[in-house]
DNA sequence: TATGAATGAGAATTCATTCAT
DNA sequence: CATGAATGAATTCTCATTCAT
């Protein structure tokens, strides 16, 4: 009896490949390195991942799962529309605070050439309860008349630029600016009177 | 008034390498491959652009000049602060629009680990008059008060990740749409009353 | 009386080996392979042979040990040079139409650079019989005075060749044929008058 | 202006291909040697071939183009049979024996695994004038009455054994012999009175 | 003995950069 | 300046062999 396939491994191989990316930009990430960083031999990376793009495939479609399950995953009591909203944003933004590294990676390998357009669709599915409780919202006219995606971008995506600003300056983001950057999203999406 | 054989040369080459990132991703970009877009050979690459390196920082830094020049371009006669919000969104919305891949480009190579941070920090610089609008905007109390990093965060980032959503849908963006997106633009950053 | 269970082992191994040449060349001999197809683990295959030439050197003698059984097993009773000649010729050619792959890889291996030349001599040694044989015909004036290596290359080099042809065309050799291909065989050694 | 793809080097690159084959078994073909041996840079190999096995493939396609030149190069004046039948014996072995490690390298590379059949096919098409005349011959009753692939099999395989016994044995191969030789293929195929 | 995951030396291949023309 | 073939260091990937279980 030998020795299984080791599920801990693949997970310091993935976090080997995000920690790389984060250090030295997409382009450092070197097979060698993701194994001397998981701390394994090169070869026994080729055990689990038949090739550089599948490593990078995997890392892709974990990470948004990830983070798809991060934004999920409290949702708070009262159904009504506001503390949905409230709720998912702080569970999106405290997952971004803490794994910043995880969300930059996600975006930046999109336009890497090495993740196909049929994984990036079948990730977006992830995401398809938020999709759903837009399209409600809009419906009972509890927020601007616009296509999901125009309201998805302008939810997530001033978020992921913060991390890149927080890189420069740590201290940016306190408390109280985390509740005005809730306030900005929140009253961005607000239906005209 | 016509550019000099040499600078028009460069600009070829420019577009090329924008071009190539476009459709190949950052990790496709090869000297040879821009060399043979610009229609000119490898070896006269290198009189032009030391290393790889320089090149992407030139076009980096390029690029970055389009935006500012282009965001502050025409700024409306009234110098009161909605019309000159509402002007220079407009002036880079529709630059955006326009040179997707430049906005891309720029987004997508800050990560690469090819531009130092001087680099990036220099090219930061072009858009103090941004920041200077907004603070301004900020003391009389007719923006949120967030650090100018948020604010802006807050107004450039949902553009681009547009640019992103406009490839997989390009009806996306219709006029109406437009006036809807620069509507969550400017309620974002409404102070409280 | 059956082999002992670690002969059956080595047996399956062996039959493994000249499997997988014969399906993928020589090129896609891989130990991982081979222990595959012999239904053990790659480990197991070193249990049995020290290193990946030990095995290919032991196939190929094992290989030729029957090859050379198979050429004298079968002895007509009269021992005049005629009736022998062709009871030993079609020993030999039936052999290797029911083993083509025997045949073809004891000739592929040959020229691998794995096999020493002090192992192929070695094997060489088993055919001696066929060059006392031949010997003596040719002193008693039965076929042509010609070195025993020209003679042996004359009469076993077609049915090499022609087991290829077979592959591509597997009706080839009906009965009428072999008849054929044994009249030239001797036909070509024959004195002249 | 600069240098152009150069045919003379695809030429020594082909020899050094052959060579190492010739000294180390098929299983010692490395690209590195290849480049060596050729005088060229590892890299520069890849200029002219795609990759290793493109290399091989090309190899055994240009060496199959030159035996076939050879075994036609010189049709004797008279047009029968006999005169043909013996230019054309000759004309292959006097090749085979001048450069034994080209009808050595197409022999072995055939079982390699890394040329394909349809390029097999496709250099088997340069025989056919062989192929033509053996049929006429046929049919007009001065040869055997076999299968044309039989026939060429029985004629050419003994000169390619022939070849691997004479790197033993380099003086086997005296003019009386190879009067032999010839004379075992010209009665190996005679029809019966 | 048996297992098969792990190893790492070594082979194939790439590509930024150089240089002879 | 312009060319594009040539270079070779760097990188990806393979696979014979080892070893912990």
């Amino acid at each position: 009896m030998s020795k299984p396939k080791d599920e801990q491994k693949i997970e310091s191989i993935r976090t080997a490949c995000i920690r790389i990316v984060l250090q030295t930009g997409f382009n450092g990430l070197r097979m060698a390195d993701v194994a001397k960083e998981a701390g394994i031999a090169t070869g026994t990376l080729y055990i689990y991942y038949h090739d550089k793009q599948s490593l990078v495939i995997d890392v892709f479609q974990r990470t948004k799962q990830e983070i798809s399950e991060a934004l999920f995953r409290f949702t708070p009591a009262g159904n009504d529309f506001t503390s949905v909203f409230r709720g998912w944003w702080f569970n999106y933004f405290h997952f971004a605070i803490s794994n910043p590294e995880k969300i930059l990676f996600a975006e930046q390998f999109l336009y890497s050439g090495l993740i196909p357009s049929a994984v990036v669709e079948e990730t977006d599915r992830l995401f398809l309860p938020l999709d759903a409780f837009l399209v409600n919202a809009r419906e009972a006219g509890l927020i601007l008349r616009l296509d999901t995606e125009i309201i998805k971008a302008q939810l997530t995506a001033p978020v992921h630029t913060l991390l890149k600003v927080k890189e420069k300056n740590p201290e940016l983001l306190d408390h109280q600016s985390v509740e005005g950057i809730f306030q900005m999203a929140w009253q961005s999406i607000q239906p005209q009177k």
